[in-house]
RNA sequence: GGAAGGAUGGCAGAGCGGACGAAUGCGACGGUCUUGAAAACCGUUGAGGCUUCACGGUCUCCGGGGGUUCGAAUCCCCCUCCUUCCGCCA
């Protein structure tokens, strides 16, 4: 959620920013209006308020000076202004309730080094590691659904039965790469990310928080009887994890990390990526969280890229890294890196990881803030955020990359320890 | 799911219709004293909105929402959460 206070004071940097997005700026001049009125509308009515209460003190000084005639006079009169006291409260009521309702579905402003670009073919790639088109083999040019009923490691088709289409199931050593790398994705970051496990059915404030709500409501899982979501990301619990805390400066960064199942609606998607594990309704996702100031964001950002990346770089997958455009940045987010790996299988680069800062965007919504060392006061502070690992793509990759001339799939050095003892998975076992 | 009790500042805890943003204690912070520390003593100590160059003014917040009243932490209604007991249960 932007800060009003920004639209009022600086209404062409606002717009420009959403301009960047590609988005209307006609909302920010409503919200701009409806701001305006609202502040004239509760300086009245506090004024009012204020008399109501002086008033009223003065009434019970009377009753117990036994003056009852004037007490009542006096009463009389307060009555009248709480009456235009309560109007005045009401329209004020219906415009707060209006203001943050537009407030909520404004997107956050790229920031001042995100690049330009309307979308997706604009983002700028940053680097491509460990890809080299050429060495791949025949035996790695199979896709990850093939090879994946061809060892029983993957049944697709009786996890649709069922639950439906884009639902998957893992079975024996399969079920097994998906445990070995949540478990190592959490190994590799409780160094300094503290471990949590949340829930998975949150409240809607909850996911307002984020910003998945209330824009984005066709994306999730309504538990509607029970008015609950089912999250999206770990994100969400995570970012609301010090809802309404005012934490000291000295304890931030905080770092967060945890392994929860992800569940995605993926409405508006039909028909796109669909086979396999390219594109799922439920999956499992290791994610590392920041709260910040302002004056650390930026290295944290870096840190939660280098951690995803080089978990990506040590499994031996090829994989690029891009620096998102404005136009395609996601909602809340002002600055965006994602990682996609490159798999053979499916000669495609699939995206691993989206590391995002959301400045105060965030934090303002779910009213994280923390006392400014020697300051006075409490400011909002900021999140960030980057999938350590998240399963089914990094799954199909592996699968795909490590497929050896005999069809068995080597598991790669970083899994061994995790996959009691195995070196390899070859059909049967 | 049933019954009873509860929810007040960082914590503990009073207040149960009028001057209450709220006694008191603890904690924290600053000071006096001390070679230093402790103790003692003095002072400060919630968040937010609007307004003001500033001093300040003003409003909101006693779990959440609604109501009664000139006036609500206090009375009434609804909801949520917590504790204890019973039931059920991985």
């Amino acid at each position: 959620m932007l800060d009003v206070r920004m639209i009022r004071a600086d209404i062409d940097q606002v717009k420009a920013g959403l301009a960047r997005r590609g988005q209307d700026t006609a909302v920010i001049d409503e919200v701009a209006g409806i701001d305006a009125e609202l502040r004239s509308l509760s300086g009245q009515r506090d004024s009012l308020r204020a008399e109501v209460r002086a008033l009223s003190n003065e009434v019970g000084k009377l009753f117990r000076e036994q003056r009852q005639d004037e007490a009542t006079e006096l009463q009389e009169q307060s009555r009248l202004l709480g009456l235009e006291e309560k109007q005045l409260d009401a329209r004020a009521e219906e415009l707060q309730v209006l203001l943050r309702d537009q407030l909520l579905r404004i997107p956050n402003l790229p920031a001042a080094d995100c690049p330009d670009g309307a979308g997706e073919q604009d983002n700028v790639i940053l680097r491509v590691e460990q890809y080299q088109p050429d060495s791949y083999v025949d035996c790695q040019r199979v896709p990850h659904w093939e090879i994946g009923e061809q060892l029983g490691i993957l049944d697709v088709e009786r996890a649709v039965k069922m639950s439906g289409s884009m639902f998957v199931m893992y079975r024996k050593q399969g079920a097994a790469l998906v445990r070995a790398l949540c478990q190592l994705a959490i190994d590799r970051n409780v160094d300094l990310y503290e471990e949590v496990r949340p829930p998975t059915l949150v409240r809607t404030a909850t996911m307002i928080a984020t910003g998945h709500l209330p824009k984005f409501s066709e994306e999730a899982y309504a538990v509607e009887r029970d008015d609950l979501w089912a999250i999206p990301t770990a994100e969400v619990p995570l970012t609301s994890l010090g809802q309404d805390e005012i934490v000291a400066e000295a304890d931030l960064p905080l770092r967060f990390c945890a392994h929860t199942s992800c569940f995605r609606r993926e409405a508006g998607s039909a028909g796109k990526d669909t086979r396999g594990l390219l594109r799922v309704h439920e999956f499992d996702k290791v994610e590392i969280l920041a709260y910040s100031t302002p004056a650390q964001a930026a290295d944290l950002h870096a840190e939660i890229l280098l951690r995803a990346e080089s978990l990506i770089a040590e499994l031996g997958l090829a994989y690029r890294v891009l620096d998102l455009c404005a136009g395609d940045i996601g909602n809340s987010a002002a600055r965006t890196f994602d990682i996609e790996v490159y798999s053979p299988g499916v000669d495609q680069w699939l995206e691993v990881s989206s590391v995002s800062w959301f400045g105060e965007y965030q934090a303002r919504r779910a009213n994280l803030r923390y006392k400014p060392e020697g300051g006075k006061g409490t400011e909002v502070l900021h999140t960030l955020n980057g999938s350590a690992l998240a399963v089914p793509r990094v799954w199909a990759a592996i699968v795909e990359t490590y497929r050896q001339p005999d069809g068995s799939i080597k598991i790669p050095e970083l899994l061994l320890p995790y996959m009691r003892g195995a070196t390899a998975i070859s059909a049967g076992v």
